[in-house]
RNA sequence: GGCGAGGUAGCUCAGCUGGUUAGAGCGCAGCAUUCAUAAUGCUGAGGUCGGGAGUUCAAGUCUCCCCCUCGCUACCA
């Protein structure tokens, strides 16, 4: 014990400060969210148990048009909605195990004034631009619309419900002036252009010194790959501005000007610790973020947002005279059971649905044991994941305890030997700790995790090879026994230790039974002897496969909520057409189809060829519906399709007409199909 | 289409700069065991390493082409 204080006390206590990406505070947190919180809180909870002072801070993203338009729909104020959210996000995070020194929000006193200095320093340096710019309008609620609060319809493809950037159907790209048709999603007012001064950040500014910084290390390979392109693309402005009204911060000494959402974003990591500062005698705000800090400073993302954290940071703290982070570590994201999130096949889980059926650590567990350096998607398959912690957690890990527990408890009441039994295999197990350690340092989870349960594996053979319960029925072997279990425990201490950033609820249990103070890193050193335990009880249990049926069932209803909610906003939002005359409507010569053939288009994303039977003759039609129908679902049924639209060449081939579907796109798409007793051909009309 | 990341036993994944019969865990089968939350130990069966061509004495590992998955991006009524 002694000599492995000096040891740790040897090495120099790091200043780390880590962060997690702000979750907006629009919505709940969810098992996507977890893998960035729980990869996050593992390192973080290793490194203080290293010794080292490590801040792990992060906030609620709490501003922009979302935000503000959510309030308004509830009839309440943005300031409530974020307060409500935040109560929602503590509890989830709280709930598993995540261990932030702070959470704060982007609303804040402390991120106002730090946003309105970083944006001084920036434009007293000259790197902010103003010019006008041209964008819809919503003349009715007198505000400005980002392009996905604008529908209409296509421009191209004609199909409804669109937003205002791109469309959903045949994938086209456009402006939102483009859209025909376009309504405002927030009044249902036509929208009109209107010009603005709005102010950007000049990143090609700092391309040097974003070349420099991120060739520095400070990025994992596959993100440096990234930079190149980014830099081979050309750094463009970027637009910092929003107008009123805007939940946010109105721009200084720009009446009516605020800044957009994504801006103040990550200086919410340094409000979040301005303020833990504030409550601490030991921090110093400018100590950890002046330029040149000797601190460290990590940010843990994902991949989607790398552009802000690797360009845009950098760039705004070093042009407001700031440090730069010392790193920035993105993840993939996850997939469940091998697919995207979905929430029609409820795999689309709340982390409040999870916790309402099972233990929050086999999560952590089941993440740590699949998580790398690298920015690989993470696949939760529900299936290994029941597996997995049965085998590993329950059936290695805690049996060691469980097994060894009971002899030492009735037979020697609770009393450990006064020496340890076997000193070499304990040397293996202390040794390990400087392997495991560099593991978790460099965040290769899943390769520590490994090492970790070779290490159980090698208890339960020892336990095995040294049968306890035969020696317990000879006479004189009490001493033995004793030892043989001692062993057992003290080889499940130095488990417990290494999975505690993992499972840090497990190990205050375990500490418990144990009878020990919170356990450090460097206790591993040596085992404990003469040492009184208390009573083992158990401290995990199996996963039952109908907790997890449960809780996906329990996703799905969620679903249908949220569905019936969207659709009516919809049909609110998409206003009936202009009037038209009776022979404008005769002109379409809707048909009955046969779909005698349905394939995929080879290197089209969304279309499938369609070959359709109208009586008379067959038809190739291309249908952008790839996304919600495969094509063997389609063969043989009958449909209706526009029969004289003008054929229009397409890249894979030429489309003789239509065929009809509603729905806003994406999965929920549904083409028209008739009442039995229609046959291919008949006029509809 | 471009760029990036992947495609290794039923499942989840290791395999660094090319070098003995391709590995682990889980699952499965058989045996042993009963201290333990039916947990544990031993043994075993499973792979032409996405496909093809090439470089090499030697390729899962390098080169080229192709197929598939995921992400970003563009295009496609």
């Amino acid at each position: 014990m002694n000599a492995s204080k000096s040891e740790s006390a040897s090495r120099p206590r790091r200043r780390i400060l880590v962060t997690s990406a702000l979750p907006y505070a629009n919505g709940s947190i969810h098992l996507g969210h977890l893998v960035e919180y729980i990869q996050t809180d593992i390192w973080v909870r290793f490194q203080k148990m290293q010794g080292h002072q490590c801040i792990y801070v992060c906030a609620d993203d709490a501003h922009g048009t979302p935000i503000m338009l959510r309030a308004q729909n509830e009839g309440i104020t943005p300031e409530e909605l974020i307060a409500r959210t935040d109560t929602e996000h503590r509890a989830d995070f709280a709930d598993f195990g995540i261990g932030f020194d702070n959470f704060h929000s982007t609303h804040s006193d402390e991120n106002r004034e730090l946003a309105e200095y970083i944006y001084k320093g920036l434009r007293d340096g000259g790197h902010i631009a103003v010019r006008t710019i041209k964008q819809a309008y919503d003349p009715e609620k007198e505000m400005f619309l980002p392009d996905r609060f604008i529908k209409g319809e296509c421009p191209r493809c004609g199909a409804a419900d669109q937003y205002g950037d791109n469309c959903e159907v045949c994938g086209a790209t456009y402006s939102p002036t483009e859209l025909k048709n376009a309504v405002s999603a927030v009044s249902g007012a036509t929208p009109v252009e209107k010009e603005s001064e709005h102010f950007f950040f000049k990143l090609g500014d700092f391309e040097t010194m974003l070349k420099e910084w991120t060739a520095g290390d400070h990025t994992q390979p596959e993100i440096s790959h990234k930079l190149t392109e980014w830099f081979e693309a050309g750094l463009q402005d970027w637009d910092i501005s929003r107008d009123a009204p805007y939940f946010g911060f109105e721009i200084p000494d720009a009446p009516g000007k605020y800044f957009y959402v994504w801006l103040d974003a990550p200086i919410g990591y340094m409000a979040s610790f301005k303020n833990l500062c504030s409550q601490r005698e030991d921090l110093d705000f400018d100590d950890w973020w002046k330029a040149g800090s000797d601190c460290e400073v990590y940010h843990f993302i994902g991949k989607d947002i790398a552009y802000f954290h690797t360009l845009f940071w950098p760039a705004m703290l070093y042009g407001a005279g700031f440090r730069t982070p010392t790193a920035v570590f993105c993840h993939g994201f996850l997939t469940v059971n091998g697919q995207k999130m979905s929430k029609s096949r409820g795999t689309f889980i709340k982390a409040r649905s999870y916790l309402q059926q099972l233990n929050p650590e086999y999560l952590r567990y089941y993440y740590a044991a699949k998580l790398g350096r690298g920015i690989e998607d993470l696949d939760l398959n529900l299936e290994d994941f029941q597996l997995r912690i049965n085998s590993d957690l329950v059936g290695k890990v805690v049996n060691i305890a469980s097994r060894c527990a009971g002899f030492i408890k009735k037979r020697f009441d609770g009393q450990l030997s006064s020496e340890c039994a076997e000193p070499e295999l304990y040397a293996r197990f202390a040794e390990a700790r400087i392997r495991i350690a560099e593991l978790y340092e460099q965040r290769e989870f899943s390769r520590a995790v490994r090492e970790i349960m070779a290490l159980a594996d090698q208890a339960n053979q020892y336990i095995d090879a040294n049968k306890p319960w035969v020696l317990a029925k000879e006479d004189g072997k009490d001493q033995q026994v004793q030892d043989v279990c001692s062993m057992g425990l003290n080889l499940f201490r130095a488990l417990i230790a290494f999975l505690k950033p993992v499972l840090p609820k497990m190990a205050e249990q375990a500490e418990a039974f144990l009878n020990i103070e919170a356990l450090n890193w460097e206790d591993i050193a040596s085992p404990l002897t003469d040492h009184t335990i208390n009573k083992f009880k158990p401290l995990m249990t199996r996963i039952e496969a109908e907790k997890i049926d449960a809780m996906l069932e329990a996703s799905k209803e969620h679903l249908q909520e949220t569905a019936a909610t969207t659709t009516a906003a919809e049909n609110k939002t998409a206003p009936i057409a202009e009037e038209i005359e009776f022979d404008d409507f005769a002109k379409i010569d809707l048909r009955i189809a046969r779909i005698i053939k349905a394939e995929h288009v080879k290197g089209a994303d969304k279309l499938l060829q369609l070959t359709l039977d109208i009586g008379a003759e067959t038809r190739n039609v291309f249908a952008g519906i790839k996304s919600a129908y495969a094509p063997e679902d389609l063969e043989g049924k009958l449909t209706v399709m526009v029969a004289n639209l003008k054929p229009r060449k397409m890249r894979f081939g030429v489309s003789e007409g239509m065929v009809l579907a509603a729905g806003p796109g994406g999965k929920d798409l549904w083409i028209l199909e008739p009442h039995d007793g229609a046959q291919p051909g008949m006029k509809v009309k």
